[in-house]
DNA sequence: TTGTAAGCGTTATCAC
DNA sequence: GTGATAACGCTTACAA
């Protein structure tokens, strides 16, 4: 019944339930059973299966029980490829979080990347359509979508994490950027700024339409006309922070009528864009205040160290997870709904009232 | 046959073998043959079988086949809860590579945290002797065993990557970080240092050993004594990175004979180390030259640049893979090898010949 | 409380 | 070249 070959007769893994059965002399469903619900199984009958199982190392296949039930007990994450760079660790913290998550409620976590190509929208679906996973966590703004078969009807529950996707009916967990940007920018305007550079990632991406708003509604709410911001970046993705920031020191070098203050939607933009106007004779925040986004730990240590708008990770990947069980365990889905999680301001040197 | 309850008779999702086969008017075994062995099948049978099994949206069902053939296609990485931070990317960077190699091969990506407790390790175990997965890449030093169940002896393919487990059977892929720092380390005695200070994550760690193993043996070679090295840290885990730098900047304060270069672990350590000694009034390069390991992209625009030896993760994912499949391929396990790739110094100006 | 037996959706071994 | 049919290892009615 063992199928692997073993060395002087121990049993060193590969043992099944029947292996179980046999040596506890029951039946293979009351092995089951007493794994499954204890409750259900005589107290003796129970230890002695829990022995033979202890004894041949007994545990159970999980694709054989999946396939019986019908569900997996795996969900999967979608990446964007672009999301997989920067030194805001959110990568890294999102998984952590969320495996950690997952695991006390007896789920796996899977790894998918969702680049720009067929290859890996096709390869998504056949994770979702092919039964190998439960639900999904999706970090990308775009549902795979190939040849009829949609990640949307594929009947999974899938739950939004850091975009705003209850539009398209995923339950979104997500941070107030734009009142966090607002009230910054707000604050920033009671210091004394009046002129404005922003620093963008890809334009009319989420993040770029709500943090933009935001600035622009505080610009408002103190009578300042929306030329009071300028714009730089735009074209490259989120990835490429460093890039964009290095730019923006050069379209900012460009400008007649310099800005007081500086926006940055990633903290590696505001990092090599500082460190571009810096040396060209810049002070900040003497000349320049500068407040970014992510919270990457490296900030602290920067000169002058940044300030930055925390997102709040492992808070949101908690919330995704529970949102996901939740939907896993009800047969209906509620409605959509935004769960948002409030970000907050890291305040350090490189914010200050503009010189006179 | 559809477990769906379908919408107006159409077939959204969930189209079985049979389905197909009943479509396309011929027995399962052949649709079955003719998705794995398109060879092995009438080529207008299989063309039948093909816009059948296309028009239902048809999706083989990843356990039942993983069952019936008695392997998954999952590969699980394993990793330490702390490699999860640091602004060196060094995770994401890992996963993406890997799980692109992956998926090139046909398989999926697991995630598995292996903390320092038991349930972190039974879960592990669980996924490998439960047939969850079909291998495994591990970054952490310690092989999960609990209860007479042991990674080692799963049957499971592992691969050790960034840390050398050769002794411990593994193939392993690694830097050749000791040669790295001799090498560094004899640059900066070529360019008179002759004191030292060395940050250390936690003592006696492979990295550890390696780096200062490196540094020992450029002195050597010199004709240096090991007094020309003082150590700082060794007490936290290089999760801690920042913590280590700030400590180490408090330690450097206390020396009375200064030393004129620091070789830092990591990069955090480096960034954070550098911040605060120079908020001391410390000049570098100019008082203190500073090196240290990662090739976070972000050292390039700190002031000054920080000098960085680069950790080459893609190559080492890339390689880990291909070792990992070699060994799923194979019936036998091939010899415990080290594959050794280089790491390279990224000079920058952190990096000077020391005053006077 | 326990045992028997029928499947879950595939693949693989046979005949035909 | 194609079609029955028996597994794969487990769960779950249903029977005892």
């Amino acid at each position: 019944m063992n199928k692997n070959k073993d060395v002087a007769g121990e049993e060193p893994s590969g043992a099944l339930m029947a292996d179980v059965a046999r040596l506890a002399g029951v039946a293979i469903s009351t092995v089951s059973r007493a794994l499954a619900n204890p409750g259900r199984v005589n107290e003796k009958t129970r230890a002695k299966i829990n022995a033979a199982a202890r004894q041949l190392g007994y545990t159970p296949n999980a694709m054989a029980r999946g396939l019986r039930v019908g569900k997996s007990n795996i969900i999967m994450i979608i990446l964007p490829g672009s999301l997989y760079y920067g030194a805001s660790q959110i990568i890294p913290h999102v998984l952590q979080s969320i495996n950690k998550s997952l695991i006390q409620g007896g789920y796996n976590l899977m790894i998918a990347n969702l680049d720009r190509d067929e290859i890996s929208e096709r390869h998504i679906l056949d994770l979702a359509f092919g039964g190998s996973v439960r639900g999904a966590i999706i970090l990308s703004s775009k549902l795979p979508e190939v040849d009829g078969r949609s990640l949307a009807n594929s009947g999974l529950p899938i739950v939004s994490m850091l975009l705003d996707m209850s539009d398209a009916g995923l339950q979104s967990v997500i941070t107030n950027d734009r009142e966090a940007v607002r009230d910054v920018t707000a604050e920033l305007i009671r210091l004394g700024h009046r002129r404005f550079f922003y620093l963008a990632g890809p334009e009319g991406n989420y993040h770029d339409v709500e943090r933009y708003g935001g600035v622009l509604e505080a610009l408002e709410g103190a009578g300042l006309s929306e030329g009071s911001v300028r714009r730089s970046g735009g074209h490259l993705d989120y990835q490429h922070g460093f890039d964009i920031g290095v730019q923006a020191a050069d379209d900012f070098a460009k400008l007649t009528e310099k800005p007081t203050a500086v926006i940055a939607t990633s903290d590696d933009m505001a990092i090599s864009f500082v460190s571009r106007v810096q040396r060209r004779g810049v002070s900040i925040p003497g000349d320049l205040s500068v407040v970014s986004f992510d919270g990457s730990p490296v900030c602290e240590f920067c000169s002058p160290p940044l300030s930055t708008i925390k997102q709040p990770v492992e808070e949101m990947g908690r919330a995704a997870v529970d949102l996901l069980l939740d939907a896993i365990g009800q047969r209906e889905n509620a409605a959509a709904v935004r769960t948002v999680i409030r970000s907050s301001l890291i305040s350090r040197e490189s914010i200050a009232a503009p010189k006179s």
